[in-house]
DNA sequence: TGTACATCAGTGAACGCGCGTTCACTGATGTAC
DNA sequence: TGTACATCAGTGAACGCGCGTTCACTGATGTAC
């Protein structure tokens, strides 16, 4: 079935491109979307450019998705599934408890450092209006897997809604690290960004002192 | 001399926005533009957009700004001045200590929800090859203001280095709220925002109990 | 008070650009007889 | 084994769009004599 001699694009050999050959387009074209949002400094992908990169017409896509948003979709849905792998990665690789919470924060920060343009696609293109379109179901339940991550690591003896607040507190914070990160604002000192997601913060010394 | 007689737009005079008189058009621009960024949904203001709201044409901005970018440096400035001012009233409200902090950073993510497009752009267009460019210089200050702020409000028996940390700590935080906010990740509960932002946070007394 | 002139903030038409999307089409593939 | 045909994934040209920017221009204003 994988045969590799039946190129599309006989006619227009001159694109130096790697040529995609007879197989999975669809896949072709988020695994190229993926490499150009990857390397992509701007935070602006465009249909035509993932179809280019692929070696491909543009109007080829539409053989595959109904629109752009339906191919970012598939995009931001693959960011999110190697985001939760990063930050799962990350927590084994602590070794679980506070150490594997900490670490799980610092990876998240990291990748979005790593790929600001994928981590700023997944999170504007996830959930527009949400649930009622199925294929954003699974980039919804990708999410939602994020969010019980974050919970399931808050330490056992929060009642429910302190975990509620203490994962939100979490989230927001390498978040925000994350996006001051990327729009410069805060450099990329990572012997501080642990100690700021890892550390004490300081509400809670203010508030016993005053 | 601010006679308000002598129209600029006579000869197009079927156009129902209201006409730009003689003036300051620069500060027309930004007024209107402040407006059509307040009001939009959506993170993009073009140039030609500011420019027909203030019902002007497009090459007119030329006379004022050497360029897009310059135009919204000057949209960035103001947003970045008026949420300055949000937070020292904030602040002022509550009566400084710890409640002014938390007031603080609770009219930082309210700033961020109730002008979306604003608080992007401030944060998008302030610091690209910051300190080389000469009108960047005041945003820059303005942005240099606003960590300051934060600063001085940290409780004040931390040494420097813990300072700095807390600081980090409670920018990301609150930043990390609003985005999330505007990409519809959080709700507009500002109830549960008040708890995250003043609330005792779980890492230390996850430490403590580890 | 009147005339000649420089200044300069505006106009509006045009430019080239890249975009998302549509459309009639082509040519290879696989199946039915 | 050979022929007729349906299927369908691709092409490439075209569409309309709004954008940022440039350009020669116009017409009001203020000044010099």
């Amino acid at each position: 079935m994988q045969s590799n001699a039946n190129s599309v694009n006989i006619g227009s050999a001159t694109s130096d491109k790697k040529p995609y050959h007879h197989g999975d387009l669809r896949l072709a074209l988020v695994e190229n979307g993926m490499r150009l949002i990857e390397t992509s400094d701007a935070n602006h992908l465009s249909l035509r450019e993932v179809a280019r990169e692929t070696g491909v017409s543009a109007a080829a896509v539409y053989r595959h998705f109904p629109d752009k948003a339906a191919l970012m979709l598939a995009l931001a849905n693959e960011g999110m599934v190697r985001l939760g792998a990063a930050q799962r990665t990350a927590t084994a690789g602590a070794g679980g408890g506070w150490d594997g919470f900490v670490a799980s924060g610092v990876a998240y920060v990291r990748f979005a450092a790593d790929n600001p343009a994928l981590f700023r696609l997944v999170f504007s293109y996830v959930p527009p209006i949400s649930l009622l379109d199925a294929s954003l179901e699974q980039v919804g339940s990708a999410m939602r897997d994020l969010r019980e991550d974050i919970q399931k690591l808050m330490p056992a003896h929060l009642t429910e809604a302190e975990r509620k607040i203490a994962a939100l507190h979490a989230w927001a914070l390498v978040h925000g690290l994350a996006e001051l990160i990327l729009d410069g604002h805060v450099a990329r000192d990572w012997a501080v960004i642990e100690k700021v997601v890892g550390g004490a913060t300081p509400q809670l010394e203010a508030r016993s002192s005053e």
